[in-house]
DNA sequence: CTATCTGCAAATCTTTTGCAACGGA
DNA sequence: TCCGTTGCAAAAGATTTGCAGATAG
């Protein structure tokens, strides 16, 4: 209970200093990401849709994009498909299995030390989060011996 | 030429091995991932249909799919947008940068150790070439301050 | 000759845009 | 009241599918 209360004075915090508007579907929005972890557009609207059913998922679209604007949410291409979108502050590695799409996820500073290579090697500046690395998870690899993604 | 021949009956024989059909299409596409480096599906059309303006990118697509299931080119994810074809060969890690977009390849070597740590941290195998490491190159970090994806 | 391929058109799917009406501050 | 926001419909872009005719082997 609490916590909605702050949540949802946050986010009108947040706009409100950008100018922006606060609203039902935008809190809808920022619920619906905080509830999935990480989640397609569609998804998203599903679940904002399950309280409110005509939200429409052009608002989804553009909500999302003008929270990552502002830095609440990012998004993550975990490889095929849609992006998917997320809390700013969810930094993490995703793992995702060509085989069975299993998404898993690992702690970034599993990467500092590729990070670092890249720096100093190659000059640029790693984001580990922003995109999935791709393989075959366990259990995959225990039964199937090949699929292509 | 020699290399045009020697190309051109690997190809058939790749095919001719599963039942498949040798046809200029598939010769065109296969030679367009090659010229291309790594491309979309609509770059490699386009790219075909320089030689060949009546090839379909309906054609272009289905080829694409077949030469990934019979191993001659793969698919990455750069992060936005379609998926690039490439080489099978042609195994690489792909650096995008996001705020210009521009993509580096560096050896997969370097990712040796972070598929080690994966491999027995997390059991997972990991596929260096098949989605792309996001950050930001030394070219835009040291022009524009941020840039969202 | 016959099964595989191709081109075309249309269907799908996802995302974006234009616009009039709505509603937050 | 005013301007940001929304919903709807339509546009746009990417990929897939059905089908009849073309063609490799």
């Amino acid at each position: 209970m609490l916590d909605t209360v702050r949540e949802s004075s946050t986010l009108r915090r947040t706009l409100h200093q950008r100018g922006l508007r606060m609203t039902p579907q935008r809190q809808l929005v920022l619920d619906a990401v905080r509830a999935l972890g990480h989640a397609t557009p569609e998804q998203i609207c599903a679940q904002v849709q399950r309280a409110a059913p005509a939200v429409n998922i052009t608002t989804v679209y553009r909500t999302l994009d003008l929270m990552e604007r502002i830095g609440l949410v990012r998004h993550t291409h975990l490889g095929h498909g849609a992006p998917t979108y997320s809390e700013q502050e969810h930094r993490h590695v995703h793992l995702v299995c060509h085989s069975c799409g299993a998404v898993t996820e690992t702690p970034t500073d599993l990467m500092d030390d590729l990070a670092e290579r890249l720096r100093t090697e190659t000059d640029f500046e790693l984001d580990p989060s922003h995109v999935a690395l791709s393989g075959i998870c366990r259990a995959c690899r225990d039964t199937a011996p090949d699929e292509l993604t």
